[in-house]
DNA sequence: TGATAATATGCGCAACTGCCTATATAGCCG
DNA sequence: CGGCTATATAGGCAGTTGCGCATATTATCA
């Protein structure tokens, strides 16, 4: 039973990569083509540093995939399944908002506290 | 653009609801069936303090429906889809630890700073 | 009404996160 | 080699998170 407690673990790291704004623009940035860094840091508006460090944090996880050529690093998306899987998340909380589901105000109003709302990216 | 932006925050935090061990055991607990708040906490083994309080976060994101019957309260998933991906993710993550792809290894290793290891649920 | 059970909440703490500035590393070109 | 560009890393800080303890709230029942 301990090991579907660590399962519980390990598919939540994997849910929480994608939790993060900037990681998640990351994603739509690169899920279908390959970018490099600066490339990515100039369509995100990002700075630099984070933008490598969410690559990083990303590719550590498996979602990215790196290929280096010369001085530049490109990422794109590793697993087309977890672009499906992020089309899925967004297809339906585009859903639930059309439906004027209740996660509609409700999630937005969430949002202050949570991400991306104070500290510029 | 800034609803574009906007909406990566909204859909970070729907992502973000699933991104914790605790909410995740949660949702697997009552994805199937309604349950009462002390029968969640005594098939977790978390308190009730935790559990409540996960219950009601994840309530007000809109993932989870609440219906009070006398002295207790029942949540229960509130979107069939919510559920769906969860399995989706799953298995993306059981394929690709057979396939032993990357993410097998590095996301576990990933785990320790992440969630669910050092304080005990 | 008072006791008890079920659920929620205020408070505070330790850990974690994302960010920034500054700096290091690595590859390219003169 | 020295400068230059591209990417990664170290250190640190402020905000957030998950947790537990104690307590409030709500409902049942005697």
């Amino acid at each position: 039973m301990d090991k579907l407690k660590h399962a519980f673990d390990v598919v939540a790291s994997y849910f929480n990569v994608l939790s993060e704004p900037t990681r998640l623009r990351i994603m739509h940035a690169i899920c279908e083509e390959e970018k490099s860094v600066s490339q990515i840091v100039e369509e995100l508006g990002a700075t630099q540093t984070n933008v490598s460090r969410h690559l990083n944090m990303m590719h550590r996880s498996g979602v990215l995939t790196r290929r280096k050529e010369g001085n530049q690093v490109y990422y794109r998306a590793a697993d087309p399944a977890m672009v499906e899987i992020c089309r899925s998340v967004c297809g339906r909380i585009a859903a639930q908002i059309d439906a004027k589901k209740p996660l509609r105000g409700e999630l937005l109003r969430l949002l202050p506290k949570t991400k991306g709302k104070k500290r510029a990216a």
